[in-house]
DNA sequence: AGCACGCCGACT
DNA sequence: GTCGGCGTGCTC
């Protein structure tokens, strides 16, 4: 008998795998299950990829496995296959890809039985209890009530959390006075669909889209491309209905924060059938639970962010991935993977359809689409009878502006509100104002360990740096010369929403954005707010522009086109772009008409006139025209090696001995460039800098990679720096 | 990445 | 005399 190699991927950085052999009672291995090895000194859990007759390594140096974690696989063989290729293609340590496909609880050497996850219910007593007993302990009050609202039995910890910040101690109040009981219960982070809504009528081109996805028998990228508000949602809905009917699982990725009460009831009001969520709120009990119940297929709608890419599926019948322009599906740091490329490919191994929806696809997968890689379904009408916005340039060169807001727009405002319509104001930037000045010596507020300006917060009285943690007083005088006359330079959000609570007092000002919505529930009580009332004056960050409604808006102001025109990031004009799009898409949606004012210096240039005048497709073919040209993505192809460090060389020391290994190994067809420090070189007290690598043929670039990045690794400047190796990175810096 | 081994400075 | 600095080598 030959004696079996074991491949184990094992949790470290290293890219490649650790040989082992089979454990004395050696059970049937079979790849996907989990091992306990000894690796170095200790031991560690890792993940059987490949059975082998042979090893590199002569046999003496070889060390049995301790024990078989499972007898059958945790990870079935597409899904091995799927990691298999996450590997190679973004050139990152296989123990991390494979660790990254498990839910943490899996992780560790544990039965990968269910497990319990904590519930807080009410007892009888509790049920009972009038909550005015409680008046003097108002949040124990509001606990109770809040049991008192849900089904007999209890709430999770992460659901509580919704609601009410700090409850741990208060609910073990409750327990000891023995109207709560905690229980642990096999958890189901399902929902129960109810199927009370019916299929409305579709558009034709949403019934040609339903049809195409449909009639699909196997693997076909469709690109649906619809404007906001044409109905996507309910092509997709439909597509699911027929996957289902086949006894097929669907599995639904969004952008983080597209996953909003109001999309899942949706799916949930259509299908009666077990819908499994996995978001970031989830506890890690949740989170084993709903990825165990899509492996075993008892969840048949599984509806995820980035990481759900990666849940097994017993049987797999269609992925859809909405919103795929959103930059949320790449993951921006260890294993820097795209969940919407991920998807493609899993689709294609699955060999069944994909939907990519958007209303402003990204320029890789209209590329694609025009390449005929992708099938192109449009929706160029808007469902029901909601009528386009209008949009339009204001040119605000020599315009008198208060605070970043032209006079015309502000008249515009006026307008809007005594027609008692909402009016959106959009700037993506949050804070008061970006930087504070010295008036007497130019002192500005820098932060101590960025190379970036620290933002002024008027509220809280404090300057904060976006970068980095740092946070300080507001000074009172120059920290400089003493001088009292400083001067917040620029608008934020926050200057914004006091500028117009003064120029329009009486009306409700509403600001959206991370800091308005940094605890937990606030973002839907400020939704609540909106859809109550009209005449409202609504100002926010991007935050606005991803899935929420306003039926009430009337008038979309953009206040500052031009950041995204001069970036040193050659995709910043797709970003503002598709932001301009997204935002003016929550205007008009019911039967008012909305409008689009769109704040500019440069209303002659090229793209924001096709975007304005035309449409996203006219403004991004020409963008595509461009990128070939510029011999940028999606026609090159980029990796990015990046490495930060404390001391300021080092980084760029390690970037050269890279480059150095790279000309050593040949990179015909490929460009290197660089190393360079990065565009804000300094970042919470770390320098940075980068090399870039070019290919128009992306066999070229992964020729180069398959050897150079396991190179990298012995390079010893590296152990003084973090590097990491980006594959089709989306940010330059 | 961790973790150990190993060889040179300021301390009880 | 040693405690401990971080350079370098290894993990099947």
């Amino acid at each position: 008998m030959i004696p079996l190699i074991l491949r184990i991927a094992v949790p470290s950085p290293l890219r490649r795998l650790f040989d082992y052999l089979p454990p004395h009672n050696a059970a049937n291995p079979i790849p996907g299950q989990r091992y306990l090895i000894p690796f170095g000194r200790g031991q560690s859990v890792g993940i059987l990829v490949a059975v082998s007759d042979h090893s590199e390594l002569p046999r003496e140096k070889l060390k049995a496995v301790l024990k078989q974690l499972d007898q059958a696989p945790l990870l079935d063989a597409p899904m091995m296959k799927l990691l298999r290729w996450a590997c190679d293609y973004y050139h990152h340590p296989p123990g991390e890809v494979f660790q990254a496909a498990l839910p943490v609880l899996l992780r560790q050497e544990r039965s990968a039985a269910e497990k319990g996850v904590a519930h807080w219910r009410l007892s009888e007593a509790g049920a009972a209890l009038d909550p005015a007993t409680l008046a003097r302990a108002p949040r124990q009050q509001a606990l109770l009530k809040l049991l008192q609202g849900v089904t007999p039995s209890g709430l999770t910890a992460s659901a509580i959390d919704q609601h009410q910040e700090k409850w741990l101690p208060l609910m073990r109040i409750l327990v000891e006075k023995g109207w709560v009981v905690r229980e642990e219960r096999a958890a189901s982070a399902l929902e129960r669909g109810s199927a009370s809504d019916c299929r409305p009528p579709l558009t034709d081109a949403q019934q040609q889209a339903v049809s195409a996805i449909n009639s699909d028998r196997g693997f076909q990228v469709s690109l649906l491309d619809g404007v906001t508000g044409s109905g996507k949602t309910e092509v997709y809905l439909q597509a699911i209905a027929a996957v289902l009917a086949q006894g097929r699982q669907a599995l639904v990725l969004i952008p983080e924060i597209g996953l909003s009460p109001q999309l899942v009831s949706r799916f949930a009001r259509r299908f009666a059938v077990p819908i499994a969520l996995l978001h970031s709120g989830l506890s890690d009990g949740e989170r084993l639970s709903a990825w165990q119940l899509a492996a075993k297929g008892e969840a048949e709608i599984i509806i995820g962010t980035r990481s759900a890419i990666f849940t097994p599926m017993k049987q797999p019948g269609l992925i859809i991935v909405d919103e795929e322009h959103d930059g949320s599906f790449k993951q921006q740091d260890g294993f820097r993977y795209s969940a919407r490329d991920v998807a493609v490919v899993r689709a294609r191994q699955l060999n069944i359809p994909i939907v990519l929806g958007s209303a402003t696809p990204s320029l890789e997968s209209l590329h694609n689409a025009l390449a005929g890689r992708y099938r192109h379904l449009l929706l160029p009408e808007r469902a029901g009878n909601a009528i386009h916005p209008t949009m339009r340039l204001l040119d605000v060169r020599q315009q008198p502006m208060e605070e970043g807001v032209s006079l015309h727009l502000q008249q515009a405002i006026r307008h809007h509100l005594e027609h008692h319509g909402q009016v959106l104001l959009f700037l993506n930037r949050r804070g008061y104002a970006p930087v504070m000045m010295c008036h007497d010596c130019g002192w500005v507020s820098q932060c101590p360990r960025c190379d970036a300006h620290m933002t002024v917060y008027a509220g809280q009285q404090r300057l904060r740096c976006h970068h980095c943690a740092s946070e300080r007083p507001l000074p009172p005088q120059c920290p400089d010369c003493g001088s009292s006359d400083l001067r917040p330079i620029g608008q934020g959000t926050e200057r914004i929403e006091q500028h117009l609570q003064a120029l329009f007092p009486g009306r409700e000002v509403l600001r959206i954005d991370r800091d308005t919505t940094r605890r937990k529930g606030s973002m839907d009580k400020l939704l609540e707010q909106i859809h109550g009332e009209s005449g409202q004056l609504l100002i926010g960050t991007q935050m606005l522009a991803k899935g929420h409604h306003f039926p009430n808006v009337t008038l979309v102001g953009i206040l500052d086109a031009d950041q995204g025109l001069f970036s040193v990031d050659f995709r910043a004009a797709e970003r503002m772009a598709q932001l301009i799009i997204q935002v003016a898409g929550r205007a008009g949606r019911a039967e008012r008409p909305g409008e689009v004012l769109i704040q500019t210096h440069v209303p002659d240039h090229p793209l924001l006139k096709l975007l304005v005048e035309k449409d996203y497709a006219h403004f991004a073919l020409a963008t595509l025209q461009e990128r070939r040209a510029a011999e940028l993505p999606p026609f090159f192809h980029f990796a990015l090696l990046r490495a930060e460090a404390l001391e300021r060389q080092a980084p760029l020391a390690f970037l050269e001995a890279a480059r150095h290994c790279a000309e050593q190994l040949g990179h015909d067809g490929v460009w290197l460039l660089g190393p360079i420090p990065a565009p804000m070189e300094r970042r919470a007290g770390r320098s940075r800098a980068q090399l870039l690598l070019q290919a128009e043929q992306r066999a070229d670039l992964h020729r180069l990679l398959n050897s150079w990045a396991v190179a990298l690794e012995g390079i010893k400047e590296g152990r003084k720096v973090r590097w990491s190796l980006d594959v089709d990175p989306v940010e330059l810096y």
